[in-house]
Parts: structure tokens; C-alpha cells; sequence
DNA sequence: GAACAGTGTTCATTATGACGAACATACGGC
DNA sequence: GCCGTATGTTCGTCATAATGAACACTGTTC
């Protein structure tokens, strides 16, 4: 994560949230109980709050505490079918694409997964906290952490850990499925 | 987001965080640049602390600063394809199921989506920043903001931002789709 | 068991963040 | 022009977060 220091990454971050909800730095003060003075301050870059503070300025806005490492959304993008760009893999069998890269301030990968019959792939522990949410599309699959493993059929969703040691097993040819890997950072 | 009180939410993640990293108190202190007598404070709940000083912990942990927010990784789940709570809909030509629901400390739900053609599903837009992606899994849809539908088809990936008006439609029967709704609060 | 090296705790002192009144502007009536 | 009401700013005061030394506790070593 990019850290452009606390203090102008949580000014700017203030400036656009109360911009786009369209209060007056007074009216937000009264919403959220603290005096002008400082989210003036803290609008200005200097300033340190303390998390209270930040707290009240958060559900003031109505916006999620973690609004201050999110980056203006980004815009519109399409992969095709036969496009994007296949993640490594020495294993024919195995074939990913990462449809949607993890922007700064997120912690998730979305891919679009090929899959033969054939020596199961087995994957290493990914970051401590990291999770992964499957979503069997098409075939039939043996998916999960070592010991859990499931067997799943079109539709069938899994969530598991993934910091530990875990499988991919097609059963069936073509077996496709979307996967979301989320890291808890 | 639910709110358990902000300084208890600090303190479960610094305590759980710094077993994680297997650092001693004192250790953490030293390497933090803050006296051991603020983080065991800050560990036992009572304590208000500045983000300069949360910011020190999370980087002499060695993990992003969103660590606050997040919650111990959740164990296993399992959905299978005729189960799963259906998003109110009363469009029978639109089915969804939520497959994830966004958990504390994150913004995204995963969701399996059937779509039968008809009058197009046009929703509403949802909080500012918030983005779709669509993994189309059978069928063929149009799908997109307004403006910005885009014809998808089997394995076509795309994302686009969700807090404007946009429509789902079929042109296919029995089409399917992995969507992934992500708010950046 | 005395000396030691760890653990995390408590408690005065001090540095500083939050407050609120006073301030500088800017705009809109009348 | 002169008010009234917004905007966001600055500054002295007070509450409090961060400090560091002293503390209680455990386990090891000789």
C-alpha cells in the first residue's frame, strides 16, 4: 500500500468525502460534534486525530470508516472471452485470468478460471488472511484447503482460507469457475 | 458497517496482529518508536490513540494501515447451487443469490445472478463509488450503465461503476452471471 | 535462592489534539 | 451604503494521549 503520509492522505481524504456529500465544513462539525477549528485543521494537512475523531467525521458522512486508503473509483473496463492477460502457469491444465486487478486501497483479485482433468494443481498458502471465494461455472471440481477439500457442481459456491496449503482438481473437462481472491492485508 | 466501538476494534487488531507477527510488547514498542506503556494501553481498550501513532504500529507490523478494519479471517463456507438466500426481486426474470455478504471491514458482495429475457432490469444507482463486475457464465446479456451497456457473452468480463443508473437484460435464455459488487465507501 | 532477562502493567509528567470564541471574508437583501 | 448569514480561518485554553520510570510477574541460570 502506498503511503503518501497519514495526515494529507486523511486531508484529502475528508476534503473529497465532504465535497461529494455537499456539507459545509460548520454543518459537518455540528453532524459529527467537534468543533470547526478542527477538521480545519485536519482539511489543511496539519493535524493528527486521534481515531475518535476520525470516527465522528466517518459515520458523520455516512461514509465506511476505511474511506481514508480508497482511491476515487476507477472506470469502466471489459475483457472479452479471448482476452486478457493469463496468469502464469506451468500447468497446461490450469489456465487464469486476472479480470480485475487489486486497486490500491483493496485487497482483491477477481479471475476467471480453466481447468482439465488430470494431476490436481496444488497451490502454495498464499498471505496470511487471505481468502478465496469459488464459484463453479461449468464442469465439476474437488476445490479447497487440504482437508476440506468439496466437490463442486455448476453453481456451488465455496469459501475457504487460502494461507494454507489447497487444491484444484477438475473432474470434469472444461471445468470453469470464477474465483475472488481476497487478502486481509 | 457495523460499529463495535472504535477502540476496541484497534485493540483486538493490534493484539491479534502482533501475535500474528509473534513480536513481544516491548519489541513492537521499540520498533514502533512509542513507548511500551501507549501500546499496552492501546491493547487493553482504554486509549484514544492518533493515527500518527496507529500508523507507526501498523508499519512496524508490517501491515497495510487497513488492518483496523478487518475482522479474523472467516472459516469456510459452502453454497450450493439450489441454495442460498434470493435477493428480493420482484422481477421473476431476475434471480439473484448472495453469496457473500460484505463482511465487517470490507465492501463487496458476491452474487450468482439469473437473468431470463424480457423487459431489461434497469437498477438504481447504488452509493457513490460503488463498482460492478460481471463475469458472464451462460447465456448473453447487455449489461452496463447507462450509456455504457456493453452485448457480453459467455467468459466476457466487465466492470464498470454501479453509482449511476444500469441495466441488466438477457438476450439469451437461462443466462448467467458471477457479479461482484464492490463499495469503496 | 539470588541475580537476571524476559513478559506486560501502573502512574506521575509532559507534549499536543480538541475546543470555542473571535476573526476575516464573501454573498444577498433592502 | 448597512445589516444578517453564510463561508473557512486563527489562537489561547484545557483536556488528554504519549511518555518513561518504577512496578509486579514469570521463567532461567548458576
Amino acid at each position: 500500500m502506498p503511503q503518501p503520509a497519514p495526515n494529507e492522505m486523511i486531508a484529502a481524504a475528508i476534503r473529497r468525502e465532504r465535497a461529494k456529500s455537499g456539507l459545509s465544513l460548520s454543518a459537518l462539525a455540528e453532524a459529527a460534534g467537534l468543533a470547526k477549528s478542527t477538521l480545519s485543521q485536519l482539511e489543511s494537512g496539519r493535524g493528527n486525530p486521534s481515531i475518535e475523531t476520525l470516527w465522528a467525521i466517518a459515520t458523520a458522512l455516512g461514509v465506511p470508516f476505511s474511506f481514508l486508503f480508497e482511491t476515487p473509483t476507477p472506470d469502466v473496463t471489459l475483457v472479452r472471452a479471448d482476452e486478457g492477460h493469463g496468469v502464469g502457469s506451468d500447468h497446461a491444465a490450469y489456465h487464469a485470468t486476472l479480470l480485475a486487478p487489486c486497486p490500491p486501497g483493496l485487497r482483491r483479485d477477481i479471475y476467471r478460471v480453466e481447468l482439465a482433468p488430470g494431476t490436481p494443481r496444488r497451490s502454495e498458502p498464499h498471505p496470511p488472511g487471505t481468502v478465496e471465494h469459488c464459484l463453479l461455472v461449468a464442469g465439476e471440481a474437488r476445490i479447497g484447503p487440504a482437508g476440506a477439500e468439496e466437490i463442486l457442481h455448476p453453481g456451488d459456491y465455496y469459501r475457504y482460507p487460502a494461507d494454507m496449503s489447497h487444491v484444484y482438481e477438475a473432474l470434469a473437462p472444461a471445468t470453469r469457475l470464477v474465483m475472488v481472491m481476497e487478502s486481509r492485508g
